[in-house]
DNA sequence: TCTGGGGTCCTAGGACCC
DNA sequence: TCTGGGGTCCTAGGACCC
């Protein structure tokens, strides 16, 4: 198609919204390069698990340098180490790079120092990750002067944080997704509407967001390699092999991702999990464990303000079997020893079974009828949104588990 | 790559209700 | 005494993402 008859299509002539996708580059290894900047240009292996001179954990961040030898992300402390040995064991060795342990609490304030700047920047902002984030910007910019936006952007994440972003510009999230990751890294990338289908056309189908490795294969089965094969593919045939997926993931590779750039809003659920080495047998192990994770995950919920109505267990056997397991309560509730019970419960029936990985997670989460004062033993003094009533005593959920009311009829019985 | 931890969304079947 | 269609909720699993 030449660009006259891109034109014509009736997809440039409609109000075309302006989407940014920041990518922070390995974000981790750029934090730790701030405060010490003489690991700048440095190979260098942020570790997961992993403790100062110790060989345990996985990689979480990789710096470029650092890829140059095969080092990757997940990978294994140990089998990172064999491809480039510490530093600090060989100083005199060039092939030799530093290792340090992730420290969330300051990548995360390191983190807000960025987004600050981007909700300076965007109409409105969804944020990802900890390194990832979507703007709207499209009443802030115009496509004639978008790549200046975008190096404003970069500059000044550069400038006030100290730290690389890649940016990518595009009508949809899903182009201004592999936009920003196509240079990578301090790379800016904008694609005009009307060179969108053009942009994605080569792109490989396992690099569209939403296809993983079993999609991809699936796809490829169908002689669907690239964005541009998926975008001329039969959306019958795709809606046939992928139901409502498939439809989807045509559509973003045709760049007609209308999603909306929205703020991301309260989680949906929080969890705990952790791994034992290789797998135990030993049950009580696992329980005892799991005793530790749904404690964290009770302390975080409570101090998210979050009632949950729902609480599970997570079981991997081997070789790789994920089992899960879920009770749902009659209303929600805020209590640690019902995760406890409840959690331990589920696990009866995995007593014989040999553990790699055990988790803990309450879901169906609430976060509306709950306000300081109810946190501090005030419960009753708030009004309730599922009990017409508000008949809460002394803000103490008591809850007996063979209550045979149905949960409409209970809701009454939480504050 | 034999797989760390924290998430999201979708699907499908069964229970239950009207 | 055989049975329609629609809706919701719950559980389990799967795929995917960072």
């Amino acid at each position: 198609m030449t660009l006259d008859e891109y034109t014509q299509d009736a997809s440039s002539t409609r109000e075309e919204r302006i989407v940014l996708h920041v990518d922070m580059d390995c974000f981790y290894a750029s934090c730790e390069r701030r405060r010490e900047p003489e690991l700048a240009g440095e190979p260098l292996v942020v570790g997961m698990g992993y403790e100062a001179g110790k060989t345990v954990g996985a990689v979480a961040t990789a710096s470029y340098e650092a890829r140059e030898y095969g080092v990757e992300s997940a990978q294994a402390i140990s089998a990172a180490l064999d491809r480039l040995p510490r530093k600090a064991n060989d100083p005199d060795n060039p092939e030799a790079g530093y290792y340090r342990p992730v420290d969330i609490d300051y990548y995360q304030n390191v983190a807000s120092e960025v987004k600050e700047i981007l909700y300076e920047l965007g109409d409105t902002v969804r944020e990802v990750s900890i390194d990832e984030a979507y703007l709207d910007v499209t009443e802030r910019t115009a496509w004639e002067v978008a790549e200046g936006f975008g190096r404003h952007v970069k500059q000044r994440i550069s400038r006030e944080v100290g730290v690389p972003a890649s940016v990518g510009v595009a009508p949809d999230m899903s182009t201004a997704k592999l936009a920003s990751d196509y240079d990578k890294p301090d790379g800016l990338v904008v694609v005009q509407p009307e060179e969108v289908r053009k942009f994605l056309a080569p792109i490989d189908i396992a690099d569209v967001h939403g296809v993983g490795p079993v999609r991809a294969r699936e796809l490829r089965a169908l002689d669907i390699e690239t964005a541009g094969d998926l975008a001329d593919a039969d959306p019958y045939e795709l809606e046939a092999e992928f139901g409502d997926r498939g439809r989807e993931l045509r559509r973003r590779a045709r760049g007609e991702d209308d999603r909306p750039v929205e703020p991301r809003g309260d989680p949906k659920s929080l969890s705990r999990e952790s791994s034992f080495d290789g797998a135990t047998q030993d049950f009580d192990a696992v329980r005892e464990q799991a005793a530790a994770l749904g404690e964290a995950v009770a302390d975080r919920a409570s101090r998210k303000n979050a009632f949950y109505r729902t609480i599970g267990v997570k079981v991997v056997t081997p070789p790789y079997d994920v089992h899960t397991r879920a009770e749902s309560l009659p209303g929600p509730v805020d209590d640690p020893d019902l995760v406890h019970d409840v959690s331990q419960g589920l696990l009866d029936e995995f007593a014989d079974e040999a553990v790699r990985k055990v988790g803990v997670r309450v879901s169906n989460l609430d976060f509306s009828e709950r306000d300081q004062t109810s946190l501090t033993g005030f419960g009753g003094d708030e009004p309730s949104t599922g009990g017409e009533d508000g008949d809460a005593d002394e803000g103490d959920r008591d809850w007996s588990r063979d209550d045979e009311r149905e949960g409409q009829a209970s809701l009454g019985e939480f504050e």
